[in-house]
RNA sequence: GCGAGCGUAGCUCAGCUGGUUAGAGCACCGGAUUGUGGAUCCGGGGGUCGUGGGUUCAAGCCCCAUCGCUCGCCCCA
């Protein structure tokens, strides 16, 4: 391709000062409630060999099949920048022998990439954040996962645009049987499926129960239910699961129809969701994957976990944090430029945040000093030099006042 | 991977059925203001109209291709 015009490669994008600070927001909020439930935060690699995603998402899901970015390194390795997290947690948790330390809770803010068409709430590279819970077969689990999700919503006052959706899918034995039911059911009524239906009857039966077409809903709300499925033991982890999300006040509707696109999932899945992202509707979702950490080669260990786009809550957080407000210098003269340069340095060292003008006359500098949204401005001149004082002015009040030298630090402590 | 829509200044857009030298607002820079910001006024810089080809006496406008963006499908955060 040519470079004459540079550009970011599709679906990437620049992060900015104004971006960044959301991004922050998002992630500190999150990583701050997360410690409080015990969780500390994990960072794996962004690449992993290309057999840890394989094995852990199913060779036919999506992901793998189109969706990952791979290659090859210098010494002959296949390699792929993570598509999501929960894979490089396991492998982490794998390959550094923490059996000992079960149960073990991980919080996690990172870049995931997937090789998709990029579209609103949709990128290439994103950002998510996430949680997984290891050892936990309880479903104190799943409610203390799902808990913490929604105070994470709650806190950055986007819960009440959101809906939780909650499922579950059984244990194995639950899953094999109402698989087979609904491949079945649905296999009857074959030619009334729509073509990517008919495709999802041989690969992954569920998904057809959240398709979008119109036909395939029709035909779904006649189809074997889940609940008619589960075994005794299922039915009871599910009751205890909602029952639990009750009594912490946590807010869901069932919905049957909710499955998860990824193989290892059992037992809970859930998905906040929201009408205010176009096409996308999930904004935090997971579930609960016992079977993972055994499939990869790991002791058998039960998992429970959920994951949320960085860039999709961005979206629903209403307010923009603000940049710290500076406190601008504006010399006067050669003199009070060398004094300004030497007072910068002073201050920055005492904690404030200061805007040093490069250029320009007084007016200049103050103009800067306005635009950089400075809360106050401090003069230096001859006349400040000779009397050992600054001038301070309020740039809200437009206030101004004269300082000693020596008190300065003091006085600023309440533009701070 | 498939489908649709859109590309004119840094941003948001106007530009008539094709017809002189492509405009506005905002932003930016300078001045009114050589020790005082925001408001106002005056002035200025900035465009190969995404790119390439075609039709035409004449293309920002019509046609084709291509690149990019956006939205949707699939799938997902």
């Amino acid at each position: 391709m040519t470079l004459s015009r540079l550009q970011p490669v599709r679906g990437t994008r620049d992060l900015l000062p104004d971006d960044c600070r959301r991004h922050r927001l998002v992630g500190e909020t999150a990583r701050a409630i997360a410690e409080r439930y015990g969780y500390g935060e994990i960072a794996t690699p962004i690449f992993e060999f290309t057999e840890v995603f394989k094995r852990t998402l199913g060779e036919t899901s999506d992901i793998v099949t189109k969706e990952m970015y791979s290659f090859t390194d210098r010494g002959g390795e296949m390699l792929t920048l993570r598509p999501e997290n929960t894979a490089g947690v396991a492998r982490a948790f794998i390959s550094g022998e923490l059996g000992q330390l079960l149960p073990l809770k991980f919080f996690y803010a990172g870049p995931m990439f997937r090789h998709e068409r990029p579209q609103k709430g949709r990128l290439r590279q994103f950002h998510q954040i996430g949680v997984e819970l290891i050892g936990v077969a309880e479903p104190l689990g799943d409610i203390e996962v799902i808990g913490l999700g929604a105070h994470i919503l709650d806190a950055l006052g986007v819960l009440g645009r959101t809906t939780l959706e909650l499922n579950t899918l059984g244990d194995a034995e639950s899953r094999q049987a109402y698989r087979a039911a609904l491949r079945d059911y649905l296999g009857a009524r074959r030619a009334a499926l729509s073509p990517e239906s008919q495709e999802r009857l041989e690969r992954n039966p569920l998904r057809i129960l959240d398709s979008k077409d119109a036909g395939d809903r029709q035909l779904i709300q006649d189809a074997p239910r889940n609940a008619e499925f589960l075994n005794a033991a299922s039915a009871d982890f599910f009751k205890r699961v909602r029952d639990g999300l009750d009594a912490i006040g946590v807010r869901y509707t069932v919905n049957p129809f909710l499955v998860r696109g990824l193989d290892y999932y059992c037992h809970s899945a859930f998905e906040f969701t929201t009408t205010e992202l176009g096409a996308q509707s999930a904004v935090l979702a997971g579930g609960r994957y016992d079977g993972l950490i055994e499939t990869m080669g790991g002791p058998p260990t039960p998992g429970v976990g959920w994951a949320a786009g960085i860039e999709r809550l961005s979206m629903l957080v209403a307010d923009v944090p603000m940049a710290t407000r500076p406190i601008a210098l504006v010399p006067v003269g050669a003199a009070g430029e060398a004094a300004a340069l030497a007072l910068a340095a002073e201050l920055r060292r005492a904690g404030f945040a200061i805007d040093l003008g490069y250029r320009g006359n007084m007016s200049k500098r103050m103009k800067h000093a306005n635009k950089a949204n400075a809360r106050a401005a401090l003069l230096i001149g001859d006349d400040e030099l000779a009397k050992d004082i600054v001038t301070l002015r309020d740039l809200d009040s437009g206030g101004q006042e004269a300082v000693e030298r020596g008190r300065l630090a003091e006085r600023l402590a309440a533009f701070r």
